[in-house]
DNA sequence: TGTACATCAGTGAACGCGCGTTCACTGATGTAC
DNA sequence: TGTACATCAGTGAACGCGCGTTCACTGATGTAC
């Protein structure tokens, strides 16, 4: 078999196994079909083993059809990257919106941080430096990334107590302690439970105070 | 050229490029050999780039010589990465030895990783996690890497205003920190000119204090 | 001091694989008249 | 309301590549007698 893979999508006849389940001839909305079997295999498999290959099969479409939406690898990816990043902001922003006063926001956008990183290691992967150094080609990813940073300088900005001092140092400090956090967690460096806690959420949440 | 690479080392009687001044026959020491050019590759070309094939090419020697040394290409990098962590905790111990209190021991202790994650970057991604989830099954490179975690351990307990409640936690606090401004500028995230300052070196001095 | 021989450390050729991407194509869609 | 036709979104086959690894081999080394 050197260059024939299997579909998993054997026709619209078949029952739909996961994402593949095949529309007549145009698939409709195929580009952010492509995102979510992006998506899904990179957690499942690894960053390392993203193929467009598999991310075509999965989506139950040819091995070409990817480039009707697509420029190359890299574009999905950036793509995928994109959407990382616009759910990071959307998820601290959320968590934040829940506390009582500035010290508690800043505590809660670290731990929407690193539950977020817990709930999608391999994308959070390929946000930060899976794509190189080609981060800055990509407008879209570009925005989006500044954005997610932005929440968190807003919220360390607010605490006058760490914000003391230059405003920016301290920001990226809290940024530098829970994006530690999220790395060494994701790598297997430390594990919640050999503190006696349950998730990574319980861990961020202790270390954080 | 479809499995005929181009050997970088024509012969004993060329001038030596590099790394690769062939030896007659024997290598006499290939093995650390070729942890000395997968070491030079991986900072040249970057974790994703390396390759067994290219490591023996710049060291001179056949694909196939690497096999004698290690099982395959897995071991080589565990090998690569025990190096790795044992030059991270004797870097550390030295940069601590020059402090003159506890307190500045600690501080050393954190400038000295992100100094060492600066100055080798895809050393440093491949110590976490470039093996995937292999990590556990070489025994030099746990106990590299537990020696290394070890000195963090020891230098955040000496501090009794850092270790103040669990002395674990506060251990994994500053490493997390330290760890976070390691990536944070290794992937480009952060640049230490963005706040005035000449290198890692500045930036990670100016935060730890 | 010489020699037979096991073992060690290399070589060269070849394997099968999955990958990203290009090419020429075809079926479906939607719009101008 | 019908039809011609440009355009869009898919297909199938093929390309060349570099990779890890296996196989059978050979030259060099060192040790027992």
């Amino acid at each position: 078999m050197t260059d024939s893979d299997i579909k998993d999508g054997p026709g619209p006849s078949a029952a739909p196994p996961g994402e593949a389940a095949r529309q007549p001839y145009h698939h409709g909305e195929l580009r952010p079909a492509l995102i979510r079997s992006a998506r899904a295999l990179l957690e499942e498999d690894g960053l390392e083993a993203l193929s467009l290959r598999a991310v075509a099969r999965r989506a139950g479409v040819s091995r070409q059809a990817p480039y009707h939406h697509f420029a190359d690898k890299h574009a999905l990816l950036a793509a995928v990257a994109t959407e990382g990043f616009r759910e990071l902001a959307a998820t601290s922003l959320a968590r934040m919106q829940q506390a009582p006063d500035a010290r508690a926001r800043l505590n809660a956008s670290g731990v929407a941080y690193v539950v977020f990183a817990a709930a999608n290691p391999s994308l959070f992967q390929l946000m930060f430096g899976g794509l190189g150094g080609r981060f800055n080609q990509d407008e879209a990813l570009n925005a989006a990334r500044k954005d997610a940073f932005a929440v968190i300088r807003a919220a360390s900005a607010d605490v006058p107590a760490v914000s003391r001092g230059t405003p920016d140092l301290s920001a990226v400090a809290a940024w530098a302690f829970v994006h530690g956090l999220a790395e060494l967690l994701n790598k297997g460096a430390i594990q919640p439970r050999d503190f006696g806690l349950a998730d990574a959420e319980a861990l961020a949440d202790q270390l954080i105070r």
